[in-house]
DNA sequence: AATGCCTTACGCTTAAGCGA
DNA sequence: TCGCTTAAGCGTAAGGCATT
C-alpha cells in the first residue's frame, strides 16, 4: 500500500492510492470507491482528487475507513485534510504546526521544523544577509543591529536553524554565507511563507513612522489593466527583481540590510464578458 | 449571488452474449 | 471459432438543490 507519511498533500495521496489500487485490482474504480464509501455520486474520489470538492468529517472517517489505516495514519490524514482545506492563513499555519510535531512526519521530514520557522519568522533571513556584509559578526553585535530588536537569544536559534539547514557555514572563526539553494521544501513547511509575508508587510508599514524618510522609499501607483497584460506586469516586477539581486551581487561594500517588497493585487473585480 | 455537496446525464471503451 | 450486437461499466461534465 501508498505510504501516506511520504505525502504532505492529501489529494496527492488520493490520488497515489487511487493508482495503486486500479493497478492491482482492475475492478477498482471511482464508482467502487462510492459504493463501498456510500456515496451515491460515481465520481466523488475524482472530484476530491481534482481539488474540486473538499471532505467533511464524516468523509475523512469514511475515506480511512475504507484505505484501512491505523490510528496514527488516519490522525495524520485527518491533519493533512484540514490543513489542506483551511480557510485563513491563520488556520493554515496551526495545522501546519501540528502537522510538524507529529512524530512520524518528523522522522520522515527532520528539517521540516527549520524550514517552517526559516520562511516564517522575518528575521532569518535578515540574519543570513547580514551576514553577507563584511564585518565580523556575533550574535550580539547582530541582535544589536538588527531593526526592530531582536534578541541575542533568537539570533543564536536563527543561526543554529540555519546551519542546519546549510543555508550558512563556519569559515575561519565566523559565519559566512552558504550557496544552499533553498528548496521549496514541502507543502507543509512553505505555508509559512505567507506568515513571512504578512511579517515584512507589518514591518514595511511601521517603517513609515519609525524610519526616516531618506533611508526608505514607500510609494505605488494605481493603474487599471486588461486581463491580457498581467503576465507582462509580472515579468516587470520579476526583472526588477533581478535587477535588484544583480546590484546587491556586485556591491563591494556592503554596510546594511535592507527590504524591498513589491505588491501587485486587484483592487476592482469585473468579469470579462465580451 | 455564491458556495458546497450530491445527483443525473453523456459519450466512450470493454466485455459479455449470441447467431452463424 | 469468428464476427457482430448489445449491455455494462468507466471517466468526465453538467445540473440541481440547500445553505450561507
Amino acid at each position: 500500500m501508498i505510504d501516506i507519511f511520504k505525502y504532505t498533500n492529501y489529494r496527492e495521496y488520493l490520488k497515489a492510492c487511487y493508482g495503486f489500487l486500479k493497478e492491482n485490482n482492475s475492478a477498482f474504480s471511482y464508482r467502487y470507491f462510492s459504493m463501498k464509501c456510500g456515496y451515491k455520486s460515481p465520481n466523488f474520489l475524482k472530484l476530491v482528487i481534482d481539488g474540486k470538492r473538499n471532505i467533511s468529517s464524516q468523509s475523512i472517517e469514511k475515506f480511512t475507513i475504507f484505505l484501512k489505516l491505523n490510528k496514527n495514519e488516519a490522525k495524520y490524514f485527518s491533519l493533512l485534510v484540514e490543513f489542506n482545506q483551511a480557510k485563513s492563513s491563520a488556520q493554515k499555519s496551526q495545522f501546519a504546526q501540528e502537522i510538524l510535531k507529529h512524530s512520524t512526519f518528523k522522522r520522515l521530514h527532520p528539517l521540516g521544523q527549520d524550514y517552517f520557522e526559516y520562511y516564517s519568522k522575518w528575521y532569518f533571513v535578515a540574519v543570513r544577509e547580514i551576514l553577507a556584509t563584511k564585518q565580523k559578526l556575533d550574535p550580539k553585535t547582530i541582535s544589536a543591529q538588527l531593526t526592530p530588536k531582536v534578541s541575542e537569544a533568537e539570533v543564536e536559534s536563527a543561526i543554529e536553524t540555519l546551519l542546519r539547514l546549510g543555508l550558512i557555514k563556519k569559515q575561519d572563526n565566523r559565519y559566512v554565507q552558504a550557496h544552499q539553494l533553498v528548496t521549496t521544501g514541502d507543502e507543509v513547511s512553505s505555508s509559512a511563507v505567507a506568515q513571512y509575508h504578512k511579517n515584512m508587510l507589518d514591518l514595511a508599514a511601521k517603517s513609515i513612522d519609525n524610519i526616516p524618510r531618506e533611508l526608505r522609499d514607500i510609494s505605488s501607483v494605481t493603474v487599471s489593466l486588461g486581463e491580457e497584460n498581467i503576465p507582462r506586469l509580472k515579468e516587470l516586477i520579476q526583472k526588477f527583481r533581478k535587477d535588484v539581486l544583480e546590484l546587491s551581487a556586485q556591491d563591494q561594500k556592503k554596510l546594511n540590510v535592507y527590504q524591498l517588497g513589491i505588491q501587485m493585487f486587484p483592487l476592482s473585480q469585473c468579469k470579462d464578458e465580451s
